[in-house]
DNA sequence: ACCTGAACACCGTTCAAGT
DNA sequence: ACCTGAACACCGTTCAAGT
């Protein structure tokens, strides 16, 4: 935290995106950003009409820091890197997950990112109808894996085994299918869960070559 | 609001919901549930540890309105089934979706969820590792598409064209490919963004179809 | 037992005052 | 111009007091 400098829009976010990435949204209030910065929770409204405002950088902040795809490269490729570049930004920052939901005007970030990915797609001969329905399916799953990843019951890797019975309680008997899933699961050595990204991705860029070569 | 009758965990979850519905997340404080419950906030601790809790439960209360699935019907149309209903609650509900990523114990509904989706999957022969596979492909298209449907500059529905001007800016010039894309969309008259739920869905389960069949 | 008022340490924001 | 202290209406939570 270089503190002390003269206080700017860009500083005050990057400072904000540090007290989420520490301790929660939650931890987000303009005194700990300004504290964050040396400053005072009232300097913060000279560069930031309000706290509103501040969340709204903060969301498309997140958005800054996934690679942008190359539309000189296949498609294909560019799916791919873009998919695992979001996958991990928005696995360091999950924060920004729960932002989406509520901020439905995208900021500048968003749609830059969303502009090269249409662009990747358009350069690749994808009609509009396509593209669509290819970016909307690899949107939500790269969306939605991050969210089951932190939510799902056997998707926490290490010592997953031992945080389940202690989670859930002993509930064998109450969630019958899951606990017999675990056990299989856990019996498979090769089994992790943080493979399925690649594979669902697979499976969906699949379906979609498949489609574009049925009507491009 | 039927108020004035006794408390209990069940109506105060359901008052925050019903809080949440008209106000977003951010007006689910004590007080307002309380009032709600023509009650004072002091009083909700009788019957919730604290706030932190009555979020986890008002997070499983949306689980809760999603239609089990049946284990004795062909699993593609009870994931079908499951997947549908799952995108009607979470989208009219969608600050649930926003508690998600800051919420890894999963609540007794969604594990009551899970287990009878993980139960679909088992009964029509899954192995473990194929309906993990499926499950989570599955489910992180549903979440990931409604977070999606609620931000993406070509989702709105009604009025998306003007809206898209007016939210975005004069931006044709530095979104080219969004402009495009956009312009091309809206001379096709049967395109509608909702379709592509169905479409994306389908799309995924043929591919987890051709998987079963090559490795059941 | 269940409910509630007053109180405490927080929060976003306004406004007047400092440089 | 940029920063900030005091103040206001909120917030979650504790505690003592009511029934």
């Amino acid at each position: 935290m270089a503190a002390r400098a003269r206080l700017s829009r860009d500083r005050i976010i990057d400072a904000a995106a540090a007290v989420a990435d520490r301790g929660g949204l939650a931890a987000v209030s303009m005194r700990n950003v300004a504290a964050e910065l040396d400053s005072e929770a009232m300097s913060l409204y000279h560069h930031v009409p309000n706290k509103e405002a501040l969340l709204d950088g903060l969301a498309d902040w997140a958005f800054l820091q996934i690679d942008l795809p190359d539309p000189a490269k296949p498609w294909r490729e560019s799916m791919t890197a873009r998919a695992t570049s979001a996958r991990a930004v928005l696995g360091s920052h999950p924060w920004a997950l729960g932002m989406l939901e509520s901020r439905p005007k995208p900021g500048p970030a968003l749609l830059r990112h969303h502009d090269r990915v249409l662009g990747c797609l358009s350069e690749a001969g994808f009609s509009a109808a396509l593209a669509t329905h290819a970016f909307s399916t690899i949107d939500a799953f790269v969306y939605g894996f991050v969210l089951t990843e932190a939510s799902l019951p056997f998707a926490a890797g290490e010592g997953a085994e031992a945080a389940f019975a202690d989670e859930v309680g002993a509930s064998a008997d109450d969630y019958p299918y899951i606990a017999a899933h675990r056990a299989e699961l856990l019996a498979d050595k090769t089994f992790a869960f943080a493979d399925e990204f690649a594979a669902g991705l697979d499976l969906i860029l699949d379906a979609i070559e498949a489609q574009r070569r049925a009507a491009p």
